[in-house]
DNA sequence: CCTATTGTGGACCCATCGGTCCTATTTTGC
DNA sequence: GCAAAATAGGACCGATGGGTCCACAATAGG
């Protein structure tokens, strides 16, 4: 039996550089020529390896929300799952700086955007990862709330949507040239309905 | 001095048109085809009367902020520029059955992330109507405050600015199958801070 | 009625789109 | 070293992209 010709790629690696285009530019603006150019893949490579461009954008789409959700365990491995890791998550997000060397805003909300309306998987898609949000930020807010962190007579439902729907908004914004000065105050405010 | 034949189309009910296609698809993903049906025109009028694809996308945010200005302008006359505004444009921004003909969404928000970062006129476009509606929220905050609405102590930038990224949440999240439910509570969250 | 001027329809243009396919190359198992 | 299996390069495909152009139609002024 033999096994054939080996890749000469890492499959993942070139998931992450099309994650990088697709978070950059769209999904309608990219091209298959920017795809095998940033993959470094020639056509026949990538529709083997991938399908099409579509099926590459959905394993792109996964792939930056596992990229983000191990970031955010980095987050929690420092602290309790508690009202300090909102805190640090929001403020993260509200500086523009604090991951220079990638695109500004968020793959999802931007999917959510352009082909949240249009395209039946990527609204599922994101449409699931929305529930799973604000079911983790129910969550730290309620053991937030066992820890008398957060006041024990505010609805932990609710502040998860706000949470949630905030960091929409942070997300959106960070896509025009709106520095600190306007995302970190807002921030704050958020922060006080936590008290 | 001959005059030459009229046009038999209304440039702003085409423009209308346009609007309403680039809100729902986006600037990328719609094709001059598209335009073409939905203004009602033939290739040729179509871009002697406006240009190209990108001046009619221009033409078409210009056209859609006026239309949205004029609604909130509506909203104002009822009552003063003060709390009861804003809540009335919050309330009505998480109701997603409010306006059933119209795209979900906003055009200013979607075209913030499709080409804030891309296309430097849309950029520069969208970032001056945030510092519009930063600075319209901030005056009402403080009339608010002068009638004793809002506690003087709150910061009236900080709020707007807290306005600001709550509602391009919301329409970011307008995008999605999300009801009532997730953004109504959300809303009511925010308006808390405003006491 | 004639001419200057403007609008309209659609044929046409080339570049690019996403995607397929064929050929050559590189590997493993025997 | 040979056959089977898999990848890689790139020519090729029809469709569609945004945009131009030209022939014809309709108007107003003289």
């Amino acid at each position: 039996m033999a096994v054939g010709r080996p890749k000469e790629f890492d499959p993942d690696e070139a998931l992450d550089a099309a994650v990088q285009v697709f978070w950059t530019k769209g999904y309608e603006a990219t091209s298959t020529r920017d795809l095998m150019d940033a993959m470094g893949l020639s056509k026949s490579s990538l529709y083997q390896t991938f399908g099409s461009k579509k099926d590459l954008f959905m394993r792109s789409l996964e792939r930056y929300c596992a990229f983000t959700g191990q970031r955010e365990r980095t987050l929690l491995n420092d602290r309790a799952p508690d009202k300090s890791f909102i805190l640090a998550m929001l403020r993260g997000l509200s500086d523009p700086d604090r991951y220079p060397d990638e695109p500004k805003g968020c793959l999802l909300v931007n999917s959510t955007i352009e082909l949240g309306k249009r395209d039946k998987d990527v609204g599922a898609y994101v449409n699931q990862r929305v529930q799973g949000a604000l079911a983790m930020f129910e969550g730290a807010i309620r053991r937030a709330q066992n820890e008398g962190e957060i006041s024990p007579d505010k609805d932990p439902a609710s502040l998860a949507k706000m949470l949630v729907m905030s960091i929409h908004g942070l997300k959106a914004m960070s896509r025009l040239n709106v520095d600190r000065s306007v995302l970190e105050p807002a921030v704050e405010e958020i922060i006080q309905r936590l008290d």
